[in-house]
RNA sequence: GGGUAGGUAGCGAAGUGGUUAAACGCAUCAGACUGUAAAUCUGACGACUGAUGUCUUCGGAGGUUCGAAUCCUUCCCUACCCA
């Protein structure tokens, strides 16, 4: 707790989009400092999905800034809302999880979360505790702080009506229920994403009308996957996940658009604010390549959710295959049965390749090599003689052993 | 309960009796180029087959027809509207 006000502000308010108000935050900073008392950093994490990937570490990272400066991360687990199967959105109703599902889920995130929170400093809770003791009572004198109207605010409320889609009754009770999460653990702050903007203004509402110092409201941006468009998710395929493999993060992390490079650095990284600058003039200098900073972006990530060692392996790892084309250090080995047999059904049997078309397409291709040399011949027959490294398309590599 | 619109390959979406394994877009994969697994360009993209070719697909099951994703019957499912 000794960094400044300003020092705090400066990590603060990186990448963010909007901080409701700011001048509030000020203060709550100011006071924390005088009096060294910590502030208590909201997020609340959904259930239901427990594989975390850096589009997550964005809201993930920016708690960590928290708690590096002394405040308490508080994760806010919504069991009780799991439990009773949020249909938010589009999409079909998610499964309503039982209460041992979401005890699972809860570690199971908390485990994922460690990678880049602060494991002492980092408290769980489950918001059953407090919304399930509540009774009818209760609610009512809730709801009657609250109008329809101002329920019906929420967007996706709006544009669902607009579009004659369906807004079930107990739906517009999430923005109740978590803005009633905020009162019950006196949220200081509360992160979210962008889409989160009304449910976390929704907890100032709350804590003002009972009485309590509201929340102030960091909204992070939405990062988007590797495809450069969409929002990143599992679902989409385009994402990096927080504990994939170290030559994953790195190659996946090398696919990005260009665009999306100094978003990632600033969103996905906990590099500082100065650093971030220099990242950003040498970006705009045309002279310099912008594939030296998407290294040094796999690189940070990497050493992330690894160590310094692993993530300079994966920057060697990846010039040796991409651009000094050479073969990896460390090659799965397939062991072989016969000592002859026809490229296409290695292929298959070493899976590199699903059906027998594909196979013969990727050698029509020109995709399958041997020690280098390239395959022309959708027949060919091995012989084998010696071991022998068999390539397929630019990144996948088989030692052949028998 | 009634009405309407639909269910086509990983997704989105054409096609409404015959060169239709099925346009197009996205995603994917390969190649070229490059500054990278970026961008751009080219190609492939149901399965089997050395090639010619063969077989199985358009919600399910039946049927009409020389011939159906396309017509008929029936069943299942989805969305919206009315009650």
């Amino acid at each position: 707790m000794n960094a400044t006000l300003n020092e705090q502000m400066d990590v603060i308010r990186k990448g963010t989009v909007e901080i409701i108000p700011e001048e509030e935050l000020v203060r709550k900073l100011e006071h924390s400092i005088k009096s060294k008392k910590p502030l208590n950093i909201k997020l609340g994490c959904d259930p239901s999905r427990p594989d975390l990937h850096i589009g997550h570490s964005v809201v993930l990272n920016k708690l960590r800034e928290f708690q590096d400066f002394g405040h308490q991360a508080i994760l806010i687990v919504g069991d009780f809302t799991g439990m009773v199967g949020d249909p938010t959105g589009k999409k079909k109703a998610r499964p309503q999880l039982t209460f041992e599902e979401t005890r699972e889920n809860g570690k199971s995130y908390f485990e994922q979360a460690i990678h880049i929170l602060d494991k002492e400093k980092t408290k769980i809770v489950y918001n059953s505790e407090w919304l399930g003791k509540l009774d009818m009572h209760n609610l009512i004198e809730i709801l009657s702080k609250f109008t329809i109207q101002r329920i019906l605010e929420r967007d996706d409320f709006t544009n669902r009506i607009r579009e004659q889609q369906e807004v079930s009754a107990h739906e517009i009770l999430y923005p109740i229920m978590q803005g009633y999460d905020s009162f019950a653990i006196k949220a200081d702050v509360e992160l979210g994403g962008t889409d989160q903007k009304f449910n976390n203004l929704m907890g100032r509402d709350m804590q003002k009308r009972f009485g309590q110092e509201p929340q102030v409201v960091v909204l992070m941006p939405l990062l988007e996957g590797t495809d450069g468009s969409e929002k990143m998710s599992k679902s989409l395929n385009n994402y990096i996940g927080i504990t994939d493999a170290p030559k994953d993060i790195f190659g996946k992390t090398m696919s990005i658009p260009d665009v999306l490079i100094y978003k990632y650095f600033e969103l996905a990284t906990r590099l500082s604010p100065a650093e971030l600058r220099e990242i950003k003039r040498e970006l705009e200098n045309p002279d310099n390549n912008p594939r030296n900073a998407k290294r040094k972006l796999g690189y940070e990530l990497v050493k992330l959710y690894y160590n310094v060692d692993t993530a300079k392996s994966a920057v060697e790892e990846f010039d040796r295959i991409f651009i000094k084309k050479e073969i990896p250090d460390e090659i799965e080995e397939y062991k072989l049965e016969d000592s002859s047999i026809k490229i296409i059904d290695l292929m298959m049997n070493a899976k590199l390749a699903d059906t027998k078309s594909n196979a013969r397409r990727l050698i029509e291709q020109g995709g399958v090599s041997i020690d280098g040399e390239k395959v022309e011949d959708i027949n060919y027959i091995i012989n084998y003689e010696n071991e022998f490294i068999l390539k397929v398309g630019k990144r996948k590599f088989l030692k052949i052993i028998k």
